[in-house]
DNA sequence: TTGTAAGCGTTATCAT
DNA sequence: ATGATAACGCTTACAA
């Protein structure tokens, strides 16, 4: 393998000069810079990028920690990370958690290591605490995830309102028995929502039932056991509040394969407006989130914090959803008064 | 930043002790293994991953390059590669090429700028003569794609004869104007697949039609487009072979909301086995694949590659699939004698 | 069992 | 405009 020293030798130059040309410094005659460059192509010279790391102590990488890939709301926003990264010259490592504490911290310690720059968390499952100290290392900025008095740079929506604007439809739906289903209550996010759905409930003088709520509930699999849950031991729940598309459909799936008419024996909102909300027949209500502006800004301001290490107050940024009504809960003759 | 000196010095004995307790080695007392492990817990070091990977010309990181990570198909594979590759202590860099042959390349790189250790490919773009020069920097494995003549593993299903049996299917069914859908046809796959679908026609006296064949149909947008250009354009087709879920679902959505019965008026077969594919109404025909023994076989063999740097014939995996047969396809009425 | 010393391939500093 | 030289932080012969 060739190194910049016999990149310099061969073009009868110092290491100094060729590296001059490899990082488009000025200070190089073309003439010189016309014969590195061909020497370079003769080679076959490529930089060995952890030498470079080594010595510049820069990575021009980022890590951003998920829960899961195979969430397409996590996909969405990594494949936009990317794009705007790449705009910068920033590679993207992808971390899955998969709401795992160690998990989390493992991947945090690619900050320590030195592996990245910067790390973009979208989910946050270990305590605030646990995970400050990593400051030391590098910038940390929250994406999806938020909390307060935090100081960090935070890109979110606001849950809370989504979720209490979600609880409001169905309520106005004429449904009066509300099932609650969580991704997990981990995260402050899960909590920001469940506040959200209590308010609206609050509001309307509604009841929060507690044994129905049910957390964990993920994937499409466990969107239809909840169902066949509610169906056996809750037959009053009349409308139910999702954290994810995936567990609606689910819902509505097996709903559907069981005689239940939805929504009109039970009406079902999910959250993300992922593909899947629209293919269901009935398509499924939802919440739309700005995807691409959240993952845009992001990257934004991770890498002005990495160019700049300004120590600002870091700013927060709130988008606005867009709750999207569909046939998953629209009733057509609307029993509310 | 603490570095392996400072650990050194503090616990009073020389970096290489040090390092060998890092490193797990023999021959340090457990008494001064203690003493090193309490410097490094009180200066907080870390060992600088730049340092290592220069020294000890390893990275422990593969490169896995697919078209996008949003295609559940491949966000599956990695997840599944992702999970067997850290049980041998290796981290995986995700790599999306977007069907873009300079990306291809780009990501390639990888290899040469020693940032990988090894590459998985699970498609490919560009010419194997043109990726093959990189063999020269670290092993490449092909997954999912594969190619005759090629001196890498590959570990991939059969999908000819994939392709062949979905299309016998409609056939049996009694369709008897197909038309084609392909992601695309770059790849070798979409060869191999369209060669299984035509040998099928051949075999049943039906004939091509190539003005229904359409390429670059990959997500359900796509399907959907497609769905309006049969109906409009080519009304005798009573069948498609698609090359994606996606694709099936959004001609199944399009052609609901367009009036048309499915199977009836047009039968849709799918591939890939997405969760999509099961909760549409009705539900989708596909072909399912072995993602989880392709991706974890495909880990063992390239980090096999990786210890051993073996020069031994690489070896070729071939998994085989499974036709799902639902309602997307399968006529009440079956037409076919 | 422990230590010395020589790199790994770059880039940054300081001369020239 | 170009070059010599010293790091960057670690691993690994080799010596003791």
């Amino acid at each position: 393998m060739a190194t910049i020293e016999d990149v310099a030798k061969l073009a009868g130059l110092s290491r100094t000069t060729v590296s001059r040309v490899i990082n488009d410094q000025p200070y190089v005659t073309d003439e010189k810079k016309q014969r590195i460059l061909q020497a370079m192509d003769e080679l076959g010279y490529v930089p060995n990028s952890s030498a470079r790391r080594l010595r510049s102590q820069r990575t021009d990488t980022i890590a951003v920690l998920l829960p899961r890939i195979t969430n397409p709301f996590f996909g969405n926003l990594i494949e936009s990370m990317e794009k705007k990264a790449s705009q910068w010259g920033y590679q993207v490592i992808v971390c899955q958690t998969h709401d795992s504490k160690k998990k989390e911290l493992d991947y945090l310690q690619l900050l320590k290591t030195k592996q990245v720059d910067g790390v973009v968390m979208t989910s946050l499952v270990n305590e605030w605490e646990v995970v400050e100290p990593y400051l030391e290392s590098g910038p940390i900025v929250l994406c999806n995830e938020y909390m307060e008095d935090t100081p960090v740079p935070m890109i979110h929506m606001d849950h809370r309102k989504a979720a209490y604007e979600s609880t409001l439809h169905l309520i106005d739906q004429g449904c009066t028995n509300l099932a609650y289903l969580s991704g997990g209550t981990l995260t402050h996010l899960a909590m920001e929502r469940l506040a959200g759905f209590k308010r609206a409930l609050k509001e309307r003088g509604l009841p929060f039932i507690e044994e129905a709520v049910m957390d964990w509930v993920i994937q499409v699999e466990d969107g239809r056991n909840a169902f066949r849950k509610i169906k056996e031991e809750f037959p009053l729940i009349d409308g139910v509040f999702t954290g994810s598309d995936e567990v609606a459909a689910g819902i509505v799936y097996e709903a559907s394969h069981c005689g239940w008419a939805i929504p009109d024996d039970l009406a079902v909102v999910g959250f993300d407006n992922q593909m899947l909300s629209l293919l269901m027949a009935p398509a499924v209500t939802t919440v739309e989130q700005p995807i691409t502006k959240m993952a845009d800004r992001t990257i934004e301001v991770l890498i002005q914090q990495l160019l700049h290490s300004s120590s600002t107050t870091p700013r927060r940024y709130i988008y606005s959803h867009k709750l999207l009504v569909r046939n998953s809960s629209e009733k057509r003759h609307s029993i509310a008064k």
